[in-house]
DNA sequence: GCCAACGTTGGC
DNA sequence: GCCAACGTTGGC
């Protein structure tokens, strides 16, 4: 059985929210509160552990590619959706059949230089990338591969995808 | 199942 | 704060 094939994301989140300095400081983190279908079947059906992710600011000045991120475990129901007390809380979510998923990332790095969105649209390398797209608010995207690296050298990463 | 009205996202 | 581009909701 031969090992799946890593994949490649971007996930927004508002750096107000939830930041990569966050991240940083727990080392860990669950990306929870996704509440779009699209966003949902994506994490559900295609994210697995291993897979990297550029961890991108949302809302804010500039927006952009600030860090970098790996998915641990395997995603699982979104617990928020059962809080009551939290914004995330769904009624119409349940034990049995929960809507929402989430998953688990640890902190990868923080890109030495935060690659701007002006910069991803400019860049002729990334021509075709999601999140360049007008109108496009999916907050869950998938990455191709020569596009992740691309960025990652863009931003001076220390990481390497080979 | 259509679609108008409403809500949200997110760059600018 | 504006508003374009989506998503969701709910009446029919």
């Amino acid at each position: 059985m031969p090992r799946r094939t890593r994949k490649y994301w971007l996930l927004k989140s508002e750096p107000s929210e939830y930041s990569i300095d966050d991240l940083a400081k727990e080392g860990t983190g669950t990306w929870d509160g996704i509440r779009n279908y699209r966003a949902r079947n994506i994490m559900r059906d295609e994210m697995a552990a291993g897979d990297l992710v550029l961890f991108y600011h949302s809302s804010c000045k500039p927006p952009g590619v600030a860090g970098v991120a790996r998915i641990t475990g395997e995603p699982f129901a979104d617990p928020t959706q059962f809080d009551t007390a939290s914004p995330y809380y769904d009624p119409k979510s349940t034990r049995e059949q929960p809507r929402w998923i989430a998953v688990h990332v640890e902190f990868i790095e923080r890109l030495a230089d935060e690659v701007p969105l002006d910069v991803l649209k400019r860049d002729p390398e990334l021509d075709g990338m999601g999140v360049r797209a007008k109108g496009n608010r999916l907050s869950v995207q998938p990455v191709e591969k020569v596009h992740f690296r691309r960025v990652l050298r863009l931003g001076n990463a220390k990481t390497r995808v080979r």
